[in-house]
DNA sequence: TAACTATATTAGATTATTCTAAGGTAGTTG
DNA sequence: CAACTACCTTAGAATAATCTAATATAGTTA
C-alpha cells in the first residue's frame, strides 16, 4: 500500500484538525467575511487567526481578496461543510455513546 | 464564538491527519481484517502501524477484538468513509486546479 | 512450561504545530 | 506625508506528533 498517495487527503485533514479554524470556517458558512469581523468573535489574539487563515490558504481551503484595506475570505470548496457536519456527527454520536456507557456502569454501582 | 466546542470535531480531523492512518482505514473499508493481514501492505515498522491504530482506538474511529493471538479491527462508524470520500474529491479537485492554473502560466510564457 | 506468534507499549530523539510578542506591509485619510 | 486601520509575518518558546529501537504482554503450541 502506498500510503503517500494519501498525503493530499491527509493534509485537508491536518488543516481541519484545529477548533479555531474550524470555527473560522463556520463563520465563513454563513458567507464571505472580512477578518476585522470574524475576530471580534473570538478570544485568541488577532496573530493568531491570522496564522490559522494561513494555514487555510495554504492548504486551499479559503481564498482572500482585498477590499480596500480589509481582507475578505470565503471558502474555495462548499464540500467542507459536509465534511464538518459529518466529522461533527460522528463527534456527536461517539460523546452519546460514552455517555450511555457511562450511565450503565454506573447504574450497576448503584 | 467558544471554540472549544469544537474540540470533538477538530480531534476526528487529527486523527485522520495521517497518510497511515487514511491507509489503515481505506484496508478497513474493504471489512474486518486483523493486523497481521494489513501489516504487509505497508513498508512502515509492525511497531508504527500498532501507534496509528491506538490513534485511531483512542478516537473512536475503530475497534479492535481479540481472536487468539490476532486482533480484528473494524470501523465503528462507516460515515468516515464519507468523510475520506469527501476529502478525496476536495484534494483531487485542488491538484487538478493547480495543474491547469500551471499549464496556463506555461502557455504564455511559450 | 519453553518457545513462538501476534501485537502493544515505552523511552527517547526528531520534527511539526501552536501560541505570544514584536514588528512589518498595504491601503486610507486628514 | 503622517497617522491610522486592517492585516500579515517572524522569532522563539512551549507543546504535541511521529518515528525507531527495545521490551512487554497475551495467547498458542510443541
Amino acid at each position: 500500500m502506498e500510503t503517500h498517495g494519501y498525503k493530499w487527503q491527509a493534509k485537508v485533514a491536518k488543516a481541519l484538525a484545529h477548533p479555531t479554524r474550524i470555527a473560522i470556517l463556520e463563520i465563513l458558512r454563513r458567507g464571505e467575511i472580512c477578518v476585522c469581523e470574524m475576530s471580534p468573535e473570538f478570544e485568541t489574539s488577532q496573530a493568531s487567526i491570522s496564522q490559522h487563515l494561513a494555514v487555510l490558504r495554504d492548504n486551499n481551503l479559503v481564498v482572500a481578496r482585498r477590499e480596500g484595506t480589509r481582507m475578505i475570505y470565503r471558502v474555495t470548496d462548499e464540500r467542507v461543510f459536509r465534511v464538518l457536519d459529518l466529522m461533527g456527527s460522528i463527534a456527536h454520536d461517539q460523546l452519546d455513546a460514552a455517555r450511555q456507557a457511562l450511565a450503565a456502569l454506573e447504574s450497576v454501582a448503584a
